[in-house]
RNA sequence: GGCGCCAUCGCCAAGUGGUAAGGCAGAGGUCUGCAAAAUCUCCAUCCCCAGUUCGAAUCUGGGUGGCGCCUCCA
């Protein structure tokens, strides 16, 4: 197996501190708000990441904490005129949520800051008694120029970033670059006592100490969106190696950016979509199929298209499209499951060559650092398979059960390793189609009754009859399918 | 200004030294009452220039064009 480590820049092979363990954390959200298309990518990327590794039977003990200690929650808090403790609850709630619709495995231990201020006082402290950080009136700062290694995970060099220096040069502190492991409380906000008086612990020190706790003091995959590389991740470095004097940390994974038609999604841009305002109109499966669509180092498109009259009508025409082929591979598992259910046994494997094969494939891809993309592709190849399958006329149904419940049983773990396509089949093509006739203003009824009219008129010959309700139908989005004993519709989306 | 990433068919997207996966769209065939779906066949030499190599989309140097980080951020 091999992954992209961002400390060397290069893929590396994976080899485990301990064999067949993983320790793994990562950076979890900040609780005070709620979840954006841009953490549910990085949480999916991680899901497969931690699912794979499982897979291969590593022993996984995963880590994703909670920060809920911080400015944005104390703004948050004062505004709507609760505690700091009513909104990272109401907001770790709403991210169990979010998490588990995109079928986000929880993770092993998900802790909270609040929940280690003891750990990281004593980390502090021993950063303090090594000379590593210093107390400044109330506050403790670590001190970027003690720690000659500064700068290695983002490939920086602390006079480049003296150069470039934006932050605010604070009297407190000796170097402009030096960040706070401790905050001096200030009214109104949550406090706790320390050596260095009442306060609140810094962002970075959290994960540094609960990391450490929960996975010792080196572990294999620290991951996070590509944004924690600096400073986030540059300071825990710091932190943890100057307290433990260990490496910290094996592999760092980094997730690509979400861009929403080329650009960063951010708040500031003020184009950011929450998990639950596409959960309003898409099926959490077709998010979680178009994140897994591409490599997770990558960058992430969503193209939309603003409607011209009305601009908060928002159509998601990458997860239209994704809707789209989600929706074929259903049709193909819908109908290879009938012929799997079928009671006739005893049939021939007719495709010999596919044993186990489709699992190999599908490990040389994950393997090269977690190409779910490739995964993917590899897997369009054996739909393919399967639909032809169904369609030989002249092969006998009992080999075709043979062989379909022979590649199934592979795709199976290759399913439930990416959590997709795990859906009842016929379920899930009702469900979209029912939400898309709605969007059109028809409904199932209607559909239903112009289909029997159809099929009255086909029963006389009437084929001119059938083609004009056809056509009618198509004309108002719906397609319709015959098959040798019933009609399949569904809905044209018109997002090209 | 410093550091870094990216540029592959009309669109989306893998590939990171051995002769271009996959999806959508498109063309033609099979199937079908006709369609649709499915399937079969076809459809790119990889931004530009130079270099290394028996061999490069893949490595090096130089351009050009995007993007990101350097401030809270997945």
């Amino acid at each position: 197996m091999r992954v992209y480590n961002t400390l060397s820049g290069k893929k590396e092979d994976f080899i485990t501190i301990e064999p067949n363990k993983v320790g793994m954390y990562v950076c979890g959200v900040t609780v005070y708000d709620y979840c954006h298309v841009g953490h549910a990518r990085a949480y999916v990327a991680f899901d497969a990441i931690y699912r794979y590794l499982k897979y291969k039977n590593y022993d996984v003990t995963y880590v994703r904490n909670f920060t809920d200690v911080d400015d944005k929650i104390i703004k948050r808090a004062n505004e709507s005129d609760s505690s700091s403790k009513e909104v990272s609850e109401t907001f770790i709630n709403a991210f169990h949520e979010d998490m588990e619709k995109l079928s986000i495995a929880s993770a092993t231990i998900e802790p909270k800051a609040t929940e280690h201020i003891s750990d990281m006082i004593e980390m502090i402290s021993e950063l303090i008694s090594k000379n590593l950080a210093y107390e400044s009136d109330g506050d403790v700062y670590f001190s970027v120029s003690e720690f000659p290694e500064y700068g290695k995970l983002s490939n920086r060099k602390l006079d480049e970033l003296m150069s470039g220096v934006r932050i605010e040069i604070s009297e407190q502190k000796k170097n402009p670059l030096d960040f706070a492991l401790w905050k001096k409380a200030k009214p109104n906000e949550p406090m706790w006592d320390s050596p260095w008086g009442k306060g609140r612990p810094g962002w970075h020190i959290e994960c540094s100490a609960m990391s450490t706790k929960y996975l010792g003091a080196t572990f294999d995959i620290h991951g996070g969106g590509k944004d924690l590389v600096f400073p986030h991740h540059e300071n825990e470095v710091a932190q943890s190696e100057g307290a433990t004097g260990q490496e910290y940390v094996k592999y760092w994974l980094h997730n690509g950016f979400v861009n929403i038609d080329g650009a960063k999604m951010s708040k500031s841009l003020g184009n950011f979509f929450t998990i639950r305002h596409l959960l309003e109109k898409y099926d959490p499966e077709v998010i979680r199929f178009f994140i897994l669509s591409n490599h997770y180092r990558s960058p992430i498109n969503f193209t939309i298209k603003k409607d011209d009259e009305n601009d908060s009508e928002i159509t998601f025409v990458s997860l239209d499209e994704t809707e789209d082929r989600l929706c074929s591979i259903y049709e193909t598992l819908s109908n290879m499951f009938e012929i799997i259910d079928n009671p006739i046994d005893d049939g021939e494997l007719l495709h010999p060559e596919y044993k186990d094969s489709i699992l190999a494939q599908f490990e040389a891809d994950m393997d090269d650092d977690f190409n779910t993309a490739a995964a993917i592709g590899t897997l369009s190849k054996y739909l393919r398979v399967i639909n032809e399958l169904i369609d030989r006329p002249k092969t006998k149904l009992k080999d075709k059960k043979r062989t379909l419940k022979e590649i199934y049983s592979q795709l199976k773990d290759i399913f439930s390793t990416l959590a997709l396509f795990e859906s009842n089949p016929s379920q899930f093509l009702s469900k979209i189609n029912e939400k898309r006739a709605n969007e059109l203003g028809l409904t199932k009824e209607y559909i239903l009754s112009k289909i029997e009219e159809r099929n009255s008129a086909k029963k006389n010959k009437n084929y001119e009859e059938a083609d004009k309700i056809r056509e009618e139908l198509l004309s108002q989005g719906v397609s319709l399918k015959d098959y040798p004993d019933r009609v399949k519709w569904s809905i044209i989306k018109k997002t090209l």
